[in-house]
DNA sequence: CGATATGTTGAATACGGTCAAAAAGTGTGG
DNA sequence: CCACACTTTTTGACCGTATTCAACATATCG
């Protein structure tokens, strides 16, 4: 039974956490909630002094548009941090549960007072913030210079490694509740176009993805098509 | 004449910095270096141990891709924090020089260091990778959700802000050293497409952008379209 | 001035988007 | 267990934005 002091201090780079521990949140004035899917806990543009940490499930980080549509910057896994912002003011983007969602909900003004009397944990958050960057940066590259089936390969390919490290997923297969939709807002396509390059991915035995489920048949093939190098995670 | 120390701590989330303020770099082992326009100060894929802080000019921050093509991340500019990494390990960037820049280079070790011992500077660099997120998550909207003219709007208009932040814009205009063929690899769009925006932009009086001279017309309308909100940028 | 980089324009093409409808899956309550 | 409503996936036909290719013009710089 790890405190969430220890809990944030164990893990690496915000996604290393061996899959027998469990958390207790007795640090920080944390509370440990659970929200049911579909849930917004955050919105873009409110005011908002909490700072999440995600114990289980899937979330959803994203900025809506004028038009309606949106972009999603980051699906938030287990160890990963959420809404650490560098001034007070309003949210930029909205955070919601794609699943079931358990996290520990902590004041900033708490976890900010904590790093300024802890170096240890200052350099832990900066490690945490300084991985997402390489993750939103390997989306930029997705949405803005790879076609259609790499930027699909490449993030399953990212998915799996980050469940891996958290001891969610074995090698080449894994379970994903995010819709097509869901996966074209995070690419920058249409759910249509996302629909039919997984047809394609099907057809030529790549890789399957169905009911929820990912299995990577040809993962070797992937991976080149993809370009996929892990080191980004790291 | 501020020491680095008090230089970082001075400015708020990574930009804010005042005109009037120099800077020397007797801290943490830096070493003040300038560097000549076109220049790659380090290599995605190579072992690097430095952090660096922009002193002036602009530098590309950007990921390159197997095909040759490639995505530029971000141009860091006047008091922008690069290549504070997670772990130990190659980086997954390149840094090049766009014009002159000057930057301070502290090994890494120097500042998790002196962050382990100084709980303010923690929080500090910690803010300034989240400010590093924001703008790299509306770099991400841009590539991924906006069209054309909206997309090129919004960056003239964060890159407008970004500057005045640091005191080297006025308002509505400023100078900017990028080609329309590093405009594209931000952006993720074609050289020869950003030219016919960027015309089209100046047939309706909206913004003139010639000779490295960016000249904002209708501020208003521009903001109007690109949906801009310089929220994220605090 | 000549060499090279950057910007501009036109025509043809393609990748992915749009629109629309149907099929399959999921969940709920009777 | 089935009926119903709703969400998600699938498929087809058509369209449009942005790309590609290619040529030429204009800056920039030694």
């Amino acid at each position: 039974m790890l405190t969430l002091l220890e809990y944030i201090k164990a893990h690496p780079a915000g996604g290393i956490l061996s899959k027998s521990l469990s958390v207790a949140g007795e640090f920080l004035g944390a509370t440990a909630k659970s929200y049911g899917p579909g849930a917004v806990l955050c919105h873009q543009g409110a005011e908002e002094d909490r700072v999440f940490f995600v114990k289980s499930g899937w979330g959803l980080l994203y900025r809506g548009l004028p038009n309606g549509e949106r972009q999603i910057l980051d699906t938030p896994l287990r160890g990963d941090l959420v809404g650490f912002r560098s001034a007070q003011g309003p949210r930029f983007a909205s955070l919601a549960s794609a699943t079931e969602l358990s996290v520990f909900e902590i004041p900033k003004k708490n976890l900010t007072e904590a790093m300024q009397n802890d170096g240890a944990l200052g350099v832990k958050i900066a490690c945490v913030l300084a991985r997402q960057n390489a993750i939103l940066a390997e989306h930029l590259v997705n949405a803005g210079r790879r076609d259609a089936q790499t930027k699909l390969a490449h993030l399953l390919l990212e998915l799996e490694d980050r469940l891996s490290t958290v001891g969610i997923a074995s090698p080449g297969s894994y379970e994903c509740p995010l819709t097509q939709h869901e996966l074209a807002d995070i690419l920058g396509m249409t759910t249509v176009h996302v629909n039919r390059i997984l047809s394609e991915f099907r057809k030529s035995d790549l890789i399957y993805f169905r009911h929820g489920h990912v299995d990577m048949i040809d993962r070797t093939k992937l991976i080149k098509i993809a370009g996929f190098d892990r080191e980004y995670l790291r």
